[in-house]
DNA sequence: TCGTAATGTCAAAATTTCTAACGGAATGCA
DNA sequence: TGCATTCCGTTAGAAATTTTGACATTACGA
């Protein structure tokens, strides 16, 4: 609820900064200028599919679009697996953790990881 | 239309990475098995208002989600083991890096890391 | 007061996604 | 071989969301 209300702020907010007005902004993205001033009231729940283009013209990122400065998601490093792997990093246990880290060095130092017998 | 097929793409991928069949992503984010296969086979247009639940059960950015590797910017994960984690998961072989995302999984869902008995 | 610009709001229309059901392919087992 | 199970792709219709277009409001300068 709030959530949405403060998403809504935020375009708003942006398109400000840039000397915009809703109709400017409507027509750089391709809606009508209501769309627009319902996205900014929160009428429009996930403005789903401008939301790239809302980001774009805006010069914000999704991300920021989304969550602002409460990075609710975890935009962290490269790939998706590297991802994956630092997400489940943090679940584990101090221990396992340590484990993991030791694991990866011998792996990573081990040209032939013949063994992989667990 | 391309850009489509590689988000959905990403999405299956971080699913398969994750071990998930459809039917619990879908039981994860709240929608039918179904809508998760269309996900993945690009008959869902921007997928839009799930676009956050998706990410998060993935462990994944929406920016990723959207834009794969090729909009990236930042790469910092935060604390310095979690750095060294990455660092030597990108020495590792893909075999290697398959294992250790295994382990990692595994570890990650037992509540009760006893035995290390590995 | 008038005219204009910018914006909020609403019902209906348009678009998109979701669900449910069906079918196919692969696997395991008696 | 036959049968059950699991996982996944596809489709039509239902459901949900957004967009549009029209109208109302506020602020401001001539």
């Amino acid at each position: 609820m709030t959530d949405l209300d403060a998403q809504a702020q935020r375009i708003r907010e942006a398109r400000r900064e840039r000397g915009l007005t809703q109709e400017q902004l409507a027509a750089a993205t391709g809606v009508s200028r209501s769309a627009v001033a319902q996205w900014e009231t929160g009428r429009a729940g996930q403005i789903t599919g401008n939301l790239s283009r809302i980001a774009t013209v805006l010069g914000i990122s999704v991300e920021w679009l989304l969550y602002g400065a409460n990075k609710r998601a975890p935009s962290e490093a490269g790939t998706g697996d590297e991802l994956a792997l630092l997400r489940l990093y943090r679940e584990c246990t101090p221990a396992d953790r340590n484990f993991l880290l030791t694991t990866a060095r011998r792996l990573a130092n081990l040209p032939h990881p013949v063994g992989e017998s667990i």
